[in-house]
DNA sequence: TTGAAAGCGATACCAA
DNA sequence: TTGGTATCGCTTTCAA
């Protein structure tokens, strides 16, 4: 069924159907009552593909996230969990496109076949050939996170040179001075992904600034490598008296890592990170971390696209996040001698 | 740039460069390179609208999930992402579609507008109005879980009642006479959320069959929710020395509850359920669980619905799987008097 | 082996 | 306030 069907049946042309429908023109009372009628009675939509060929929308959002090589975290759940309820709300669709670079088969379709309105990139790298040839394309886009040219183009993202800094003066003034940092897996920070990177930078400048002595580790996305990460670093330096990660996933390993070493959280250890507020709070003791706001940094991705799809020529905008250390029960005073 | 133009700057007819890129005609050799050579030179990607517009196929599937009222759990994470990769290997894109109800509006878009070619449905409920609106209208879906009417439907599920049940009888045969069983939210039992209802089932059975002492709970899909279930537990009933459980989420918060309370896992307490493994490993000690398998999940409903697309009156099909118990470090033989 | 042209189902311009 | 019709970009039938 058509809208040429709809409209043989209420005895108006098809136009007449599309603009009662559209509000675009002016429809007496009496005829939009009486097409209304017929569109009720048969369950009448109007076809988007049609739809979307004539007027050149797609009122459709790709989310274009790389593929779980290994693993997805949790607080990229929450955030895909966002966008598509932001996006539902401007009754905009979400299409998932896994792909971590340009040449991925799946995003050359995104934009090739125009399958959608706008995008939104997760998982940023500083040089990111996606978010290159997004803005080559000037293709309406949002970047989660910076890449190395923040100021060119629109994204959503966290400070996370800030957040480990903040962590890493949380620590000193705590009296810790030897601190380890763990970071996201060794793949990840060799091909430039971004909060590897800023993550690292902060900590580093952080501990120099107040003379700490660190060392920091790459650490598989999961349980067991966060625990044979605790491991080497109490291998490496028995004296480390706390830590601060970016690995959500490897969380709960890590903490396995410090129970088995017998050492107590937070009397022994202090942890601290960044992490997203629910996932801090399912170990035990709860982590004191910057909460990494999921749901926030998603709807606003999805209010600055939405934007940028209303007005094509509207000048860049972002927006940059601090999220402050949430204090829970995983930091405590250095007790080592 | 259209296929028009590359139809011109071939100096062939557009019929030509369609057949060219289908196959569906064959093309001799000599123009399909003439042409082959325009599409890369100008980057020619066919746009996907007017594709499904003409040939009522949109190559898109749409993944159905209810809204996160409260919180997504890791497995629907890894199930979302299997389903995303199976997809993209067939060439299919995924769009998702937060509803939990046949009137949703992104539900309603998805079918009404036609702008997928069939769907997976999450979180199924044992009465599912979107299942059987979807099974009314012929249209091409899978589900996640079974109805109370399996028999008529494509679906993938996990064998709720075997895996509790086989749970209890771990249990049993360890020693423990008073367990509880930690259910998903009420508000998810009252609505008849498949798993919910089996598993519970699964549970009362065969702890009746063991003649043992039981107690079942409701808790909210979060550490906190976990928690205060865990305290009420042994509130009720302080000699119970071991649960079952399905709630992913709460589980970190049982462990806290435990911990709290001063029973040690596994020597006071064991703990057991269904639990996608990689959560399973996060917690220490690590979760005995019936580890349910979210890829293999999301690749076989894949696999269905591409089937049933390919076929459209193909008989049905399903697939029920009852993963086993991994053997972790959470159970152990009951100790009490 | 190829071309011409009729759809697919909407939108929106031009007339009335 | 309405109708007629060209148009979006592709697929596919019918002819040559």
């Amino acid at each position: 069924m058509n809208i040429g069907e709809i409209a043989k049946r209420a005895g108006v042309s098809r136009s007449t159907v599309s603009y009662a429908l559209s509000g675009k023109r002016s429809v007496s009372e009496e005829t939009r009552r009486k097409i209304q009628r017929v569109i009720d009675e048969l369950g009448y939509r109007p076809n988007a593909s049609a739809r979307a060929l004539a007027n050149g929308r797609t009122s459709t959002i790709g989310l274009v996230f790389p593929p779980a090589g290994n693993h997805y975290t949790g607080m990229q759940l929450d955030f895909i969990g966002s966008v598509v309820e932001a996006a539902a709300a401007f009754d905009y669709d979400v299409l998932l496109s896994p792909s971590g670079v340009d040449s991925d088969r799946s995003f050359q379709r995104l934009l090739g076949e125009r399958r959608v309105d706008g995008a939104i990139l997760m998982e940023i790298r500083l040089e990111d050939d996606r978010a290159a040839h997004l803005a080559e394309l000037d293709f309406p886009a949002v970047a989660i996170g910076r890449t190395a040219h923040p100021e060119r183009g629109w994204w959503v993202g966290l400070d996370h040179t800030a957040l480990t800094a903040a962590c890493v003066h949380h620590l000193a003034d705590l009296g810790h001075r030897r601190i380890a940092f763990v970071n996201r897996p060794e793949q990840l920070l060799r091909t430039g992904y971004e909060s590897a990177h800023r993550g690292l930078d902060g900590f580093t400048k952080a501990a120099a600034e107040r003379g700490l002595t660190v060392r920091t580790y790459c650490c598989g996305d999961d349980a067991a490598s966060g625990q044979a990460c605790l491991a080497r670093i109490l291998h490496d330096d028995p004296a480390t008296t706390a830590l601060v990660t970016l690995n959500e996933a490897a969380l709960g390993g890590l903490y396995r890592g410090l129970a088995q070493a017998g050492r107590h959280v937070p009397r022994d250890f202090s942890v601290t990170g960044v992490v997203a507020g629910r996932w801090a709070e399912t170990v035990t003791p709860q982590l004191t971390a910057a909460d990494v706001p999921a749901e926030e940094l998603g709807r606003l991705a999805v209010d600055l696209l939405v934007e940028r799809l209303d007005h094509p020529d509207a000048p860049p905008r972002h927006h940059l996040l601090t999220p402050p250390i949430s204090l829970r029960a995983s930091t405590g005073p250095c007790t080592a001698s």
